[in-house]
DNA sequence: AAAATGACCAAAATGTTCATTTAGTCAAAA
DNA sequence: TTTTGACTAAATGAACATTTTGGTCATTTT
């Protein structure tokens, strides 16, 4: 990869990640990034493509760290929870992320809303993998995965995002022990 | 209860419905009260007070159909699912609350919004309450019957209405089955 | 006297105009 | 061949004019 387009996509998601997606010009980043702006259109077709690689890029390390949380030794049950610790934790700690749900909130800009209606469905369709693998070694019941995958991410939504708007935060702890009583003991074999 | 009240009520809410909160003249709802607009003012302190009024009526309304969809002899379990069934029927067959639902994802009033918390909050509420009522019978264990009655709630949310956006929808069938393994289990002593 | 009314008003919403900004292009420069 | 920034067409939004609308209250009706 060349290093004008490394350039370009640090400060692009530096600016995203600072004023949002709507408030970031192209001007500023190609002075952000030390380029004329024609050279980012060499690279990028539009600021929709740039934004949307910057987010693959997002969904890599974000399944990347997901990964690294999963211990072969331990159970499904321990590991899904790890697992989608992490992707929470990523969530609510990740600059950009923040400030582009923020977006989605507050503006609706269409194309921020797309793009992280895609890292959703790739968190599903991570957990859903991971359902699988469970199943092919029978550490679960069969299951509907997408089905399965799709309810385990909306609990967590609920219990880490929906919660909150109205209630105090609940703890880490008290997440995992709510999902294990709930939603895991109907997936025991 | 006056009979101009109800001519009024009756208006509104059938205008409500035709064409939204927001794109309701009181005129409107004047006109087809035949009533003068000062009338409704008699009545109703505020636009906004005639539109709480009319959704408080509702949230009866549901509360009295969930209630009615409860049978003593059945099992804590099944009534729970028939009382939420009720509850997400009305909410997807009752054209009020179609119309509202649809100008809060669209429009985004802030009078309808907070309406439409409301009643989510009561549904839940109300959830909660025969939640308290089968843990002092003994018939489920202990657990935070506000958490436990919220998630019932989004995992309703989420198979009734968000599993549609993306996927074929489910059958009630389908979505009892699911609520009971995965949900219920974790309930069961 | 009490209840009902609709003309009236301030404020909010909506439409319109116009200057500025911005995504994307392309001829020229490096 | 690669990079660039002046350029353009379209989008945005500020400023202003116009219309609509929620709510009031002096007057009328019962």
């Amino acid at each position: 990869m060349s290093d004008k387009r490394k350039q370009i996509i640090e400060a692009a998601a530096k600016s995203f990640s600072l004023f949002g997606y709507k408030a970031t010009t192209m001007d500023q980043v190609a002075k952000m990034a030390n380029v004329g702006k024609g050279t980012i259109y060499t690279f990028f077709k539009s600021k929709e493509e740039l934004l949307e690689d910057i987010v693959s890029s997002i969904i890599s390390e974000i399944k990347h760290e997901a990964d690294a949380a999963i211990d072969q030794r331990l159970s499904f049950n321990e590991n899904v929870q790890r697992a989608l610790q992490r992707i929470f934790t990523f969530r609510k700690e990740h600059e950009l992320t923040i400030k582009l749900l923020q977006e989605v909130r507050d503006i609706g800009t269409p194309a921020v809303r797309d793009v992280m209606k895609r890292l959703d469905r790739e968190m599903i369709a991570y957990v859903r993998e991971k359902i699988e693998e469970a199943m092919a070694k029978g550490e679960i019941r069969l299951c509907d995965a997408e089905l399965t995958a799709f309810l385990m991410f909306k609990m967590y939504i609920a219990l880490h995002v929906d919660w909150e708007k109205e209630h105090e935060p609940l703890s880490q702890q008290k997440i995992a022990e709510l999902f294990d009583s709930y939603l895991l003991k109907g997936l025991s074999r």
